[in-house]
Parts: C-alpha cells; sequence; structure tokens
DNA sequence: GACATCTCTTGACAACTGTCAAGATCGGGC
DNA sequence: GCCCGATCTTGACAGTTGTCAAGAGATGTC
C-alpha cells in the first residue's frame, strides 16, 4: 500500500468529498504515469522518466506508492475505470439492432483513433501478467469487467434482434478482443484505413453471435 | 547482420548441407535463448541470463549476432518457422467437417499445454512491436504467415462443409486469436480446465464462421 | 513566532544492463 | 611443430534502473 495510513476517504469531510489531498496526488501521478507508459510500454518506462512527465521528482514516487509495481497497478486501474463505461451509451441509446451495431462498430473504431497509447499500455500489461504474478490479480480482475462491459453490448444486439446469443460471454469478449487487437497492431503501422475495416468486421461478426430466433 | 560474412548455406559442401558451423551456432544460441526469453519474457531476459543457460559465456552472443534484437528476431522467426505447420496435418488428414473441427480443436488445446512459454513469448513480442519499431517488420511478417496458417484451416473446413466463409482471412484469424490468448492467459492461472472450454468455443464458433451453402 | 507534521527534492546506493575490446583457446593446413 | 584464422572467455565500460535516506521546504496549529 501507500507509505502513510492509507485514507479511505472522507475521513471528517464535509460533503464535496475531496478524497483527501493524499489521494488526489496520487491520482495526478497515476496521470502522469500513464502517459509516459503509453508512450514507452511497461518496461521501458522509468520512474524517472515518469516522474520527469510531471510536476514532481523522481523520489516523491516512493512517498505515494510502495514501488513501481503499485504505481503501475494503480494507473491501469484508474485508467480502465473509466474505459468500462465506454459502450455504455451505445447500448442506452440504440433503439434497433442496425443502429447499435453501427455504433458499436463506430466507437470501436474511434478509441483506436483517440487512444491508442493506452491501448497498447493495457495489452503490453496484460501480457506481462503472464509472467510476472505480481500483475495477475489486478489484470485478472480489470480483464473481467472489460468482459462484462462487452456483454452488455452483445446481450443488448440479441434482446433488440429477438434472437438469442450463440456465444457465451467469454467467447464474444476474445473474439471481439482478437478483432480489436488486430486493429490497433495495424492501425500503429498503417494507420486510418484499417479502422474501416474493423468497423466492417464488426458487421459481419456481431451478426453471426446471435443464435436462430 | 552477423560479425562474419553472412554464409548462406552450402558453401561449396557435398550433401549433407551442414548449413555451415557458424549458422548451426547462431541455432544454437537461438534455441538456448528460446527458453530464457519464454520463462522471463522480452525485457527481463538478459543477454547474461541467455548465456548462462547455453552452453556459452556471455559475450559469444555478439560474435554471432549484432545486437539483442537482432538474436530475439532470429529466435522467434527460428520457432515461429517450426509452427506454422502445425495444424497442416489437421487439414490433410480430416475427411470430414466434423472431424477436422475436432482434430482443430485438440490441436490448439494441447499446444497450449505444451509450449505455452513460447507462446507468451510470442505475444510478448508481438505487443513490445507496438512500442519499438525495431521488432514491427519481423513481427508483422510472422504474423501474416499465422494468418495464412489459419485461414488454410477454416479454408478447409469450409470446403468440407460445403459452406463458404462468412469471413475472410484478417478476421478468422483475428478471432480465433482472441480466443487461443485468452485461453493461454486463463491457462496460466486456472490450469487445465480452461482447455477443454476452449475446445468447446472453438466448436461453437467455426460452423458460426460459414454461410448458406 | 515556534513547533510538528506533511510534502517534496536531492543525492546516493548497489545492482543490472548492452556492448565491446583484449586476449586465451582451439582446430586444421602446411 | 608451427602458424593463422576462427572461436570463445574474461573483464571492463558507461549508462540505467528501483530504491531509499537525509534533509529542505511547506503548511497548519497552538
Amino acid at each position: 500500500m501507500s507509505g502513510r495510513l492509507s485514507s479511505s476517504y472522507d475521513a471528517g469531510v464535509t460533503a464535496t468529498r475531496p478524497v483527501d489531498k493524499f489521494d488526489r496526488r496520487r491520482t495526478e501521478l497515476a496521470e502522469s504515469a500513464l502517459l509516459t507508459l503509453g508512450e514507452l510500454g511497461y518496461a521501458r518506462a522509468s520512474l524517472r522518466e515518469i516522474a520527469g512527465n510531471s510536476p514532481f521528482s523522481h523520489g516523491v514516487v516512493h512517498y505515494y506508492f510502495d514501488d513501481k509495481l503499485e504505481l503501475v497497478i494503480y494507473s491501469i486501474r484508474h485508467y480502465k475505470a473509466r474505459c468500462v463505461t465506454r459502450y455504455d451509451a451505445v447500448v442506452r441509446d440504440s433503439a434497433t439492432a442496425g443502429e447499435l451495431v453501427e455504433a458499436f462498430a463506430a466507437k470501436l473504431a474511434q478509441t483506436i483513433r483517440d487512444e491508442a497509447p493506452m491501448h497498447r499500455l493495457w495489452y503490453d500489461l496484460r501480457t506481462q501478467s503472464m509472467f510476472e504474478d505480481g500483475l495477475r490479480e489486478a489484470i485478472t480482475e480489470i480483464d473481467a469487467t472489460l468482459e462484462a462491459m462487452i456483454w452488455r453490448v452483445v446481450d443488448r444486439y440479441a434482446t433488440l434482434s429477438g434472437r438469442p446469443p450463440a456465444v457465451g460471454p467469454a467467447a464474444a469478449y476474445g473474439m471481439l478482443d482478437g478483432l480489436f487487437q488486430q486493429a490497433l497492431l495495424t492501425y500503429l503501422s498503417a494507420g486510418e484505413p484499417v479502422l474501416t475495416g474493423l468497423s466492417a468486421q464488426v458487421r459481419t461478426v456481431l451478426p453471426l453471435m446471435l443464435g436462430r430466433p
């Protein structure tokens, strides 16, 4: 944990919930860390480099975090917490199955455009968790929330289509995540054209995930 | 390249094609490197560690390879060259569509059982290629051969089924690779049971990849 | 204003990294 | 035997890493 008593928010505050200055600094550091991590990857992002892209000096990291691993885990958790709601609007606002497919495909492509460094960082950390035990638990937990996020889309799509899903949550997530990762990979070399390809794939694949009415 | 004139095999040899002692040592080193890389991952596998798991000392690496990157690329190429034929027997020997699905699903599960470290290394390097330009070209090339490998399976499956594929090579590879990677990830935590799940997923998903006759 | 606590910087540490050069060792041709 | 090139080891280099301790600065309390 931290270097102080852990301050589980609202330790005697009125209403605005300032979450403690300590926690705010942690988040601030995490946000800086995400920039550097997304640019260099887990292995090559040193604490000095991370601190260099922040308003602080390199020593301050160990005041707010026990070690590099805790900072990284805190950072990716902080980022992914925002992400898991990315497709909720799609699910909520789509009135027909076709509309949902279009909105989902567009959103997938857009997030690669907007946040490619964050996505490659996520895949980097998930892969590192196959080598480093310290990462495994956090990564597994986040991955489960992503699977749930995708399942909300697929399940709603099935409902709107009046047909049952033909695959389970894990398979649906695995397949779509595979396509997404592939698109991300080639996007970093080939750029924009890849994304229309991804949208087309999603339009093809989503219907395949449903069975007969 | 190397530290010597590059010896593109058979520089005046009779028949057994000894490929040159130089190239044999390169391969020998590459095979040792694969062990260490598969255990520690790209970032944490140092040249000293790699050499330590080989019959040689750490300095010899730079006699056979220019730098770490060339060694790693040579190693993964060496490994994947053997891999791309993994499912060829399945394609060749299956007489019915159902037989092919079964054989393919079994083979996928078996290679996770047998070569998990090599597979996680591959995903590690592919992810690193999103951060390191020096890896990109080799990774992209290998990935294309894997896509072709998967397509041979899917295409043959379509033929045996008397139905056309409903998705292209890229999408088929992306989806199956996603499932495979997911299975690998959870296999490293949960072990054997995951693999029967993977087989089940493949039995479900492959038929979904075909259209109407 | 003085004290105490929180916050942050600076500088150092030991360990480790990829790289390379100098030289030892080996093997075969004469 | 001797020599020469190929092969390999040893030891060093400059740089980087995560970590931490000592202390400076800030902040709020009495």
